[in-house]
DNA sequence: TACTAATACATAATTTTCTTAGGTATTTAT
DNA sequence: ATAAATACCTAAGAAAATTATGTATTAGTA
């Protein structure tokens, strides 16, 4: 089995909403700081979420009413946590199984299991 | 199982290239018209792949040196046949093992499979 | 104690990639 | 005849990421 250092940026596009809103449904709430930690320590870094993607997507999908925010200090720093509002809950559902279906797909389309399996 | 219509275009994004290159090393060669065809059948209309989409693709893969083109005339109609180049091959197996080692990944992240499956 | 790394937020310019919308022309089916 | 399918193509714009910054606090270390 093939083991990638890290992905190429091109093949994790369009990923990143499906992530976040999966790691809130399973976490309850997080921060964006958080959040990129995270998903470097379960992809053993082969996904590095960067802040400069992360924010703005965050806040998109804040203003898209999907999560709601939570300010904690700690100290004098501020940490934004972020959490699924109930429609956010059913997008994040809707968009985790959308990718399941998405990879059954693929993995027949790139021929990388028996067919029809 | 959820079964989707059609895939969000966010989700199929960065996944072209692969696409391409998986379907050319499978079938020796194809022109643009039948890539198009073939992915829409292959996945029963999940991922439809545009013009607008493709023929930029082949051609900065072709540019690339990754693919090498030979014309063929259906009566006074063109056909443009694309096939791997050697490096071609390297490239194909690479994006297709790095897109393998990618779905496990995500496959862990979003708790799609027990962990450690 | 000074310095560096880590934590934690954020935005802006640019690039990449795709969508949308157009264009040309031939062949087949109605 | 006309529409749909086949077959190529490009260009303007949108979407999403990268890269490069910026600010500020806290923890670790030399």
């Amino acid at each position: 089995m093939y083991i990638c250092p890290m992905y190429s940026s091109e093949l994790i596009k369009g990923t990143l909403k499906t992530i976040v809103l999966n790691l809130l449904k399973e976490n309850g709430k997080m921060y964006g700081y958080e959040i990129t930690q995270k998903v470097k320590e379960l992809t053993d870094g082969k996904i590095q979420i960067t802040e400069g993607a992360l924010y703005p997507t965050l806040h998109s999908l804040e203003q898209n009413g999907e999560l709601e925010t939570e300010k904690e200090y700690i100290g004098k720093r501020v940490r934004k946590y972020y959490k699924l509002t109930k429609p956010g809950r059913v997008t994040a559902t809707a968009r985790i199984n959308e990718f399941a279906d998405f990879m059954n797909t693929m993995k027949f389309l790139l021929d990388l299991e028996p067919k029809m399996g």
